[in-house]
RNA sequence: GUGGGUGUAGCUCAACGGUUAGAGCACCAGGCUGUGGACCUGGGGGUUGAGGGUUCGAAACCCUUCACCCACCCCA
């Protein structure tokens, strides 16, 4: 029988992965709190229009990497390649923008996009992301990057930058667009294939380019960053000062462009060295016309997303509460009918009592208790019955002591052997 | 979508075109009839990713295909 085996791009996380996953999970949904966000939790699947209007036509995800098929009444649906389009979408069909003035939004889930798999890039993939509408001052954009630099040190990262850059907004980039398609014009026949394409399309994609003759190019080029609008000049000197105040560090870049169409003013991206060629592991920016271009009212926003998979490259070491591990070893059926009585004790006292099923030998128990790192083995069998103890085995010293066989004071006489 | 690399036991890897494809780790059992780790002995495990071809003979060489890894690209 051939085994049927996971999709290209999908896989299957366990063991101390899944610990990293959820310890990450655990330290954002702190800070998460503390700042004052609130979960929602939105479809997988959305209808086809949502991403192709919020993400933008001409985009690659939109061109070639979205899951999409018909569904069997015969409609176009995708699974999301990105959270923010289904956030905005949730936002307006829930009326959550006539609800409050200020929402703070979080959301995590699987994320999905038919691209080439390679280190820390899959097409099934994990991302917290974080969403605010209804503010458009730069001290939010700052207290952004602030929050999730308090994350990031309390999860042990260190060896990061965080690099920002203003994409402007609607006005200074059209003004800048025709001056850029003036400049590229002229000397287009140098572009890599690629790059004239996005002359075409979207020029400012060409500042992304990783051939080397068009960064040559392009570094001499005019950056659109140099030639904001008076009100988005304003508003990214005022979230640098922010930052400043704050006392974080953050790198320029303005060859910075994100890949969805939906952004304006404000964006920012955190990258690692350790991570190889997909190096952003962090990424977002402020979308001041998305919630109007969806049909919703005109609230600016702001939001970045985490990608999981490659943060938890990352990690190191996971800070776990450390509780005993217990584990019964039983010899005959009298003894093991003790099993779920003494488990039921060590549940209500939130601990943990393992056990082996299909146990034979008591050799073969200790060897398993040894295996998964039990702390303690309870030890009873027919002569332990007959006396009315339990032998307690302590694994890292070797030495054993007696207790009685009595589920009622089971807790409180093991109790002292670990809580010191 | 394009390139390069790699596919052999659960894991890490051996095996010049030539016996029945091996080792370490892991697992199970015994040595030790009721006491883990170390040691010794034994055991279970493989369609050599899949399909085709060359050859007296293929894990090895050729073709096709699939997957994984890395890079391009793109992005979180």
């Amino acid at each position: 029988m051939d085994r049927i085996k996971s999709l290209r791009g999908f896989r299957d996380i366990y063991g101390d992965e899944v610990k990293k996953f959820r310890y990450v999970e655990e330290v954002c949904r702190k800070y998460f709190n503390l700042f004052g966000y609130k979960e929602i939790i939105t479809p997988v699947l959305e209808n086809t229009g949502l991403f192709i209007r919020s993400i933008g036509e001409t985009t690659d995800i939109v061109e070639k990497e979205m899951f999409t098929f018909k569904d069997l009444s015969g409609e176009s649906v995708t699974m999301r390649p990105e959270a923010t389009a289904g956030i905005v979408r949730a936002y307006l069909e829930q009326g959550i923008f006539a609800k409050e003035r200020i929402s703070k939004l979080f959301s995590i889930g699987p994320m999905f996009r038919h691209e080439r798999p390679q280190k820390g890039r899959y097409r099934e993939f994990r991302q917290i992301d974080v969403e605010v509408f209804g503010i458009n001052d730069p001290m939010l954009d700052a207290e952004l990057i602030w929050m999730t630099t308090l994350i990031l040190k309390e999860i042990g990262l260190e060896n990061y930058t965080i690099e920002v850059n203003s994409v402007g907004c609607s006005d200074c980039r059209e003004h800048f667009r025709q001056m850029i398609v003036g400049y590229f014009e002229g000397i287009k026949d140098d572009l890599c294939e690629d790059c004239k394409r996005r002359l075409q399309r979207n020029p400012l994609r060409i500042f992304d380019c990783k051939n080397t003759k068009c960064k040559e190019i392009s570094a001499s080029s005019p950056f659109l960053f140099d030639h904001l609008c008076e009100p988005c000049k304003t508003h990214f000197n005022d979230f640098i000062r922010h930052l400043e105040s704050l006392g974080i560090k953050v790198n320029i870049n303005k060859r910075l462009v994100r890949g969805l169409d939906y952004y304006t003013g404000t964006v920012f991206e955190i990258v690692s060295q350790e991570l190889g060629s997909q190096n952003a592991f962090l990424a977002g920016g402020r979308y001041n016309n998305l919630v109007e271009s969806m049909g919703g009212p005109k609230v600016p926003g702001i939001g970045f997303a985490i990608g999981l998979d490659r943060l938890v490259l990352l990690v190191k070491e996971i800070k776990e509460k450390i509780t005993p591990v217990f584990f019964f070893a039983y010899l005959g059926e009298r003894a093991k009918k003790f099993i779920f009585p003494f488990m039921e004790e060590f549940i209500i006292n939130n601990l943990k009592l393992l056990y082996l099923p299909e146990a034979k030998s008591l050799k073969s128990q200790l060897r398993y208790a040894d295996s998964i790192r039990a702390d303690y083995v309870l030890i009873l069998g027919e002569d332990e019955i007959e006396k009315g103890i339990v032998i307690v085995r302590n694994m890292s010293k070797g030495n054993q002591l007696d207790i009685p066989l009595d589920v009622s004071t089971l807790i409180p006489n093991l109790q002292g052997l670990f809580e010191k």
